[in-house]
DNA sequence: ATAAATATTGACATAAGTGTCAAGTCATAT
DNA sequence: ATATGACTTGACACTTATGTCAATATTTAT
């Protein structure tokens, strides 16, 4: 508890974490570059050194961080308290609303990333896949049978899957409603 | 006309833009570097620069190439005779089962590097409008109003866009239906 | 045959990135 | 005040990439 917490403003893991995450979700995984960071916190790139020991380590942070947060808070979410299914839907929901529970722009350039890179992307099928079982749970625990549950459950992970696309479906709508003779 | 065509393996626009084009398909935008194509193609890289200023103009064709092939192509299947709408509709779909007609893979590999360069998305957004457009042209000469022909047109194209997810929804699928208790 | 057009090559110059290390600075707890 | 741990720095060594150029080789048309 010094007189001011200005000038604070030496390097941490965080830092150069919210970085590399910061520049992940901008400019995809090819621009997340130790001199690039470097440059853009002030600081020079050796000292990125202490926190991690290379590159690859900062990448499995942010990938870590990802599961944490959107697979992680999504499965939360599916187990929350609620007296109905609806109810129980809402609290899903709340992930599609809310920045910090999940963040769809990372999933989305997780995604990017995963379609150049196996490893990645098995580890993306895993995540799919237990988002999907949790939301088969929550269905069965609300009585839906099997069948039902897992259609249901596909349902959702699919709509989540569809914010991929977004970006091209506005775009698209723009453009068409306003091209009757092109 | 000599006695043999064999070890006529002297690069060219073509030979480079294969490679290239190849290389985008299977390992994105950033592994397309003149360096590694060179060792694929046992030349030296610096012979690329007789076929192409540079690496940039290696990139412009490979988007060309995609323009032509996939909008090109697209687009004059919606404009091919056909007697009924479903006999026009068949002609579009030949486009989702010969990879001569659409590369429904290269448009995946051009979809992600659109995501982190706005100059390609903005050429994308054109594609996906013409494209559009000539489905919309396609349904209205068959005689469906303007708001059907429009609906219509949006679901062709929001489908084709949905190869984008494949990968992911194959892999969720098979491994949902293997996980009855994860 | 030979000239012209078409390619290839190695040497050179430069940039951007990764990583290591010894030496130094800064904060803070005692 | 000072020792300790937390963090930064510049110099060094290396790799991969881009691009230029003059010299050379290979095809092809005449």
């Amino acid at each position: 508890m010094n007189i001011e917490n200005v000038s604070r403003q030496r390097g941490s893991e965080e830092v150069w974490l919210n970085a590399a995450y910061e520049m992940l979700r901008e400019n995809g995984i090819e621009a997340v570059k130790v001199m690039p960071l470097a440059k853009e916190l002030g600081l020079t790139r050796t000292s990125f050194y202490w926190h991690f020991t290379d590159r690859d380590a900062l990448l499995e942070a942010m990938i870590r961080r990802w599961e944490q947060k959107n697979t992680g808070n999504l499965i939360n979410q599916t187990k929350g308290f609620a007296e109905t299914i609806t109810e129980a839907m809402l609290n899903v929901f709340d992930c599609w609303l809310d920045e910090n529970l999940f963040d769809a722009r990372m999933d989305l350039a997780i995604r990017n990333w995963a379609r150049n890179n196996s490893e990645l992307q098995a580890r993306l099928d895993l995540a799919d896949a237990k988002r999907s079982k949790a939301l088969f749970d929550m269905f069965k625990k609300f009585g839906y049978d099997d069948a039902e549950a897992q259609a249901r459950s596909m349902t959702v992970i699919y709509t989540q899957i569809g914010y991929i696309s977004m970006n091209v479906h506005e775009n698209l709508e723009g453009r068409v409603s306003r091209m009757p003779d092109y």
